[in-house]
DNA sequence: CAGGCCAGTTGATCGAGATCAATTGGGTTC
DNA sequence: GAACCCAATTGATCTCGATCAACTGGCCTG
């Protein structure tokens, strides 16, 4: 019922190559950065780029390493810059449910918290970029700007959270799975991802935890809609035939 | 499958009214107001309350009249002083999910958007203070301490999604009704109102959109309860009986 | 106080999705 | 290329919660 590891390494797309790049240096790393202008750091000028930049270590992950887990004492908060990972939180019996998947650009801090309260690890692999609450707090507090960016990123993703949860109480199977293919491919258009096949990173089982659903439902309904012309069945992803059809199922 | 009114007049608390009552003048009203430590406004010194008080409006709701309402250009951002509303979405067919409910101290803002995401309206008689965006925007743009205060309370009620998610994805009717029972129990304490009786002003429609299960489900499963020596149906609420037994179906 | 209204409860049945159980197939190892 | 591994698919069956349908009881109205 539970887990779901995806070890087996992945071809890199181009794009996640380009987002990974830049480590070469200790310096400079920030204003090279391409998921900047998406990410919470966007806010910041040249000057506390420069400033930001010190209190920040990089991390990298392979797939199924963890960046931190639930219960943990919350000393880091995060910046995605490569790779996607997936948040989640289990129950004592090992029932999981996958709260999200993070995407270069995303902000995982759980701020004014003493412990994480949710898992996250990579699937594909994964870089960011790890603060120290005390020094980022520090750094936070006398840039009202950036806190204001903060804010608003984190408003964003509660509007997600909430639309989460109606799709997890009051939608099918089927509208479930239509909604998560077209608001990931929105996501990925949104980093700069935007092909006509979707690539799907994560397992069926993550999509299962995700949604609210068994491996075995996430399936099948898949392989209804590719019966049903509205998709294709790639590796590692699928490609949308028919959006508007998928598009209506998932706001329907 | 939709709403439910309970229109009903129903008995006040002497909390209720406690909470409700500074309306009397149009100055002084947030240095007496009860639930000011409880909300955003905690984080405001006198000074800072003055003006503050200056741009907010006091808005009064008879049960089910609207707050706002999902699509409407969002001009507002609200503080609720007294009574308890219901925030939802609605699916075009007319599925609802509840997606909280609003007590006395909790901020409505969805900041940086352009309309209102979900809709909110009044279960029991809700008193709050409204504040055009923009002047509140300028207001707290100049008031680090009290962003930081917003933005504290905006990562809380992510928290609080994020567990929704879990319990609308993964959980048992009968583990959703218990965790929604101590959960309750627990914000109500926080607001002051402890009692060993378990006020539940939402109906059970109200109760069955928020865990993602019809009102027949609910009603069973509080008379399994009931049966089974957890607790006590009474008029508008229940007692519970066996809290930890409670609190393990909540947790396991 | 008769009648109606509506929230809530209870019962009977149904069905979407879960569970159990093979089977397939791509990828890796030796 | 044989053996294996494991994610994914497919099939058969079951079950929890939904649906359909009365029924109850508190409360309001005339």
């Amino acid at each position: 019922m539970t887990a779901g590891c995806n070890c087996r390494s992945v071809e890199w797309t181009e794009n996640m190559i380009r987002t990974i790049s830049p480590l070469r240096a200790n310096f400079g790393r920030c204003t090279a950065c391409a998921v900047r202008s998406l990410s919470i750091c966007g806010a910041l000028d040249e000057t506390d780029l420069v400033e930001f930049e010190r209190i920040a270590r990089q991390v990298h992950l392979a797939p199924s390493e963890a960046l931190f887990s639930a219960g943990q004492v919350a000393s880091s908060v995060h910046n995605l810059t490569a790779g996607v990972a997936r948040l989640y939180k289990l129950l004592p019996d090992g029932r999981r449910q996958v709260i999200g998947f993070a995407l270069p650009g995303d902000f995982l801090g759980t701020m004014p918290s003493i412990r994480y309260s949710y898992s996250a690890d990579a699937i594909k692999r994964v870089s960011a970029c790890r603060f120290p609450v005390d020094a980022f707090k520090h750094f936070i507090e006398q840039r009202p700007h950036f806190l204001l960016r903060i804010n608003e990123f984190a408003s964003r993703e509660l509007m997600l959270a909430q639309q989460q949860m109606l799709l997890l109480g009051r939608r099918t199977a089927e509208e479930k799975v239509a909604a998560f293919l077209v608001g990931w491919r929105a996501r990925l258009a949104h980093i700069g991802d935007e092909r006509q096949t979707v690539s799907l990173p994560m397992s069926r089982q993550d999509i299962a935890d995700y949604l609210g659903l068994t491996i075995e439902t996430v399936s099948r309904t898949l392989t209804r809609f590719e019966r049903e012309k509205m998709l294709v069945i790639v590796s590692g992803g699928v490609r949308l035939l028919d959006c508007p059809r998928a598009e209506a199922m998932a706001a329907a």
